[in-house]
DNA sequence: CTATGATTCAAACGTTCGTTTGAATTAAAT
DNA sequence: ATTTAATTCAAACGAACGTTTGAATCATAG
């Protein structure tokens, strides 16, 4: 046994992967030249290639490695209420803190990467390279039906067709919030102590997902002037 | 005066602004190459640089040319909102209507190239390149500016901060909206016959933005199982 | 018609891109 | 210790990038 730090089996592989996803967060993909990759990973320029096969690749394995996780992650907390529920239905919120609540406490985690791969994930909603929108709606798929499934049990009133918009706005919430703290400023007054503290931003954004997506259906007041209190 | 069709001032720097806001929607500011560019715009390839200077001077120009007269007509909108109502405060949902309503307009018009910039605008709130970042930021300052007054009258009750934040999120749903239409599909169920009918979206989207902004604000019930009715 | 400025064009510039190569080095197995 | 496989390395590959150039073409005015 030595006393020296023992080398781990891929960590080559593993400062690629930490590497890649900053720099794709920061850069883009097509933004991210290998050259900046491998120097910023301290490993040589070939070692992409040899250990990934390609950038595209790469791209790819970057999104495997957290994403599975992630959602099983997910999963488990909905397993976990529905369990503790025992046969009774779920509110709203407490669904949506499952499904928000992981995404939401990899942004405090400045250990690992994890902050990075969330903000990068947020960034690739919007993304439109083929490949990679394939591969991002393939890993959710079988997460999105069984949300998709709790929510309906606990708003059997709402509409199926609503239920989808109400959750691709929830959906598109989550994602700017995650992408776009520390980029875009668009509104003054922001609060930087309040960036990182996820509990703060969880509770916010349960507020006001909870309240999307039980918003009223049909034809509510169309005047543009308050009544009076 | 001719027959034949004459040839408008300047239409190789308009064909340019058509081409860049479909390709840059489509494969990204640096994923776009000007020899694809200049060919889709039927121009030659040394026409970019000769008109707008440079790549990155042309990014600008595709923003300029639709983000002013946007912001414009959303200030518009709320100043004939605010007349109309002669000193009484705005409902939350009207001012949000002004907000949105231009954007989602766009998205119907296949004519020009108003819904490629919707969705190239959408996608690029969450790009991480810093110029970019920037003259977005400065073009909807002043636009921010009167909304978050607009909604801090319609709104007395709710602190500053708690504004920031959900207006934060409320332009985060929207931008997502704009921008993952035809591109991400999580959520199965998609009815493709709603995707382009902007007068349904806005009142889904408006039904999801008002009530979020409405959101109760302190510690709501922490059960995660619903009470029987 | 001629002169002048604006625009277009084909060609080439130097640089950077992702990837490949084959030898050198390291780790593991016999 | 020797063999074998896995990994790292410096160097180079052709292709594509944004940009520049200078001549050719066009439009317009005198």
């Amino acid at each position: 046994m030595s006393l020296r730090a023992v080398k781990p089996q891929h960590e080559t592989r593993r400062r690629i992967l930490d590497a890649a996803e900053e720099l794709f967060m920061q850069h883009g993909f097509e933004g991210t030249s290998m050259r900046l990759l491998t120097t910023r990973a301290g490993v040589n320029l070939a070692a992409v290639n040899y250990h990934f096969g390609s950038k595209d690749a790469l791209i790819e394995a970057v999104f495997q490695r957290r994403l599975d996780p992630m959602n099983a992650a997910r999963l488990a907390e909905l397993d976990r209420l529905e369990k503790e529920a025992a046969g009774a239905a779920l509110t709203a919120d407490a669904i949506i803190r499952a499904f928000i609540g992981e995404s939401l406490a990899m942004i405090e985690d400045g250990r690992n990467g994890g902050r990075n791969f969330v903000r990068l994930l947020g960034r690739t909603y919007t993304e439109p390279a083929k490949p990679i929108r394939l591969l991002i709606g393939r890993m959710y798929a079988s997460t999105m039906e069984r949300f998709k499934a709790a929510f309906a049990r606990a708003l059997p009133d709402l509409p199926s067709n609503e239920l989808f918009w109400r959750m691709h706005f929830m959906f598109g919430t989550l994602s700017y919030t995650l992408a776009a703290t520390d980029t875009v400023q668009l509104i003054a007054g922001f609060k930087p102590e309040d960036r990182h503290n996820s509990r703060a931003l969880q509770d916010r954004l349960v507020q006001f997902l909870t309240a999307g997506l039980l918003a009223p259906l049909p034809g509510s007041s169309t005047s543009s002037v308050r009544k009076a209190a």
